[in-house]
DNA sequence: ACAAAAGTGTTGTGCGTACACCCATGC
DNA sequence: GCATGGGTGTACGCACAACACTTTTGT
């Protein structure tokens, strides 16, 4: 190995992920009890540290697989916190990525063998450190994300009805929808395929079951085709302001 | 010190600026030819290492001073970029930062004292390392921001005229707008004062100038309200897309 | 007088929004 | 038969886009 900047500083750099899942009805954040010092005890996300032989984003995977065993997850990279004092531990650089999950597929006896729960996005407790700042972020993100990419469908089941995906964007976005409107546009896109069969879970009546038709989504997304699935006027601008 | 963390990696984490100007009615970039090895006299955003006494913010405003010698500047963390090979140096993250400076305050000489350059983002030298994905991103941010926050001014002198402004979000957007549906949107913010006072340089006729109010922005930012600096439909969704 | 850029209003339309009733079923 | 949630269509208003002529002044 060169040594071309060995007169500068090296950090420690972590890796910390906000966890979205959906379930009840509810966005919900999978958190956990630090089992170490500095904060023992205290609420946080899941995070670790950033090894020599791996990218950010690999690292991050690492990390998601170690709490819930799941691979092939949906994970953007959000920002960098680098404040001196954000670690009381020691000075570390945390690169805060965000996942989507879904809930189901997560074994929850796996995030229980950690300490980990999930909280839903309305009655969070207080997390340690600049957690918190990250949630925040994440959150405005995942609003924009939401409105131009199809990632609703990575927090659902394959099969899903469509009173369960306006849920989810009415979860998301906080703000109850119309439901005609909802409807008309989720469905314009083309990109939903209706199965003839019904989920009796939700009503008597049934509702129907969609599929998210990723190949032509990725089809037309690669011939330049901007796909929209905002659900309310407005909301893009704010998300953006807050990030 | 205490050494919690002693058994984890340690990196070193690099701070790269993409400085954007605006002159001669271009938007251009504030680029260096490299002094050092690897890749000595390749064209490259200037950058530095992060030092354990500085935030992420401080360091990048350090380094902008370093090559600039100014303060007080518009700048914002962009993204961080961390695969394994993307210094053959050795193994550095880079944590990406762009910022807007008003060409005319750069002392041209002293960026000259560097070998800086100021290239127009329209015919670009290949970049270093993954420097070129880090302006594609800085690019799709900054037409973000230019939407919806008054940055716009941060890129211009403090008395300029409608058809400079509009010339440089045409340089942001690399398309033309409408003259007449331009200075409407702009003007019915309300954020703009006018001058009684032309400037004659651009034509026989003159200009009128205008000052940005930044009291009255941050006074209704303050209570919510978003403006928008909108000119064209849909910019605002293709740059989302493409950070 | 003419070239060159600054300045100025109106109209159409497409998109987002608001809104109310019938349907299918389990109990 | 009734309660519960699923499913459907239309009318209005606003914000964006398109568009052409007059003004000023230097040469």
């Amino acid at each position: 190995m060169s040594n071309y900047y060995s007169s500068e500083d090296k950090h420690f750099v972590a890796l910390d992920c906000i966890i979205f899942g959906f379930d009840e009805g509810e966005l919900k954040l999978l958190l956990l009890k630090r089992k170490f010092e500095p904060a023992l005890g205290k609420w946080s996300l899941m995070g670790g540290f950033l090894k020599n032989n791996e990218s950010l984003d690999d690292g991050a995977r690492r990390i998601l697989y170690q709490l819930t065993g799941l691979k092939d997850i949906f994970m953007e990279q959000l920002y960098s916190f680098g404040d001196l004092s954000r670690d009381p531990g020691e000075r570390t650089i945390s690169i805060a990525y965000f996942a989507l999950i879904k809930v189901s597929d997560n074994d929850k006896k796996l995030a229980k063998d950690h300490g980990a729960q999930w909280l839903s996005i309305k009655d969070l407790p207080d997390l340690i450190f600049d957690h918190s700042q990250m949630v925040k972020k994440a959150l405005a993100k995942l609003r924009i994300r939401s409105e131009l990419k199809p990632i609703g469908f990575e927090l659902l089941n394959e099969k899903f009805t469509l009173p369960q995906l306006q849920a989810l964007y009415e979860a998301i976005h906080l703000e109850p929808l119309d439901k005609r409107n909802f409807r008309k546009k989720i469905l314009e896109t083309g990109l939903l395929d209706k199965i003839n069969e019904k989920d009796r879970a939700g009503s008597k009546k049934g509702a129907f079951l969609y599929r998210f038709n990723r190949i032509r989504y990725e089809k037309y997304a690669e011939m330049g085709f901007n796909f929209q699935f905002k659900v309310r006027r407005n909301q893009l601008i704010k998300a953006n302001n807050e990030i």
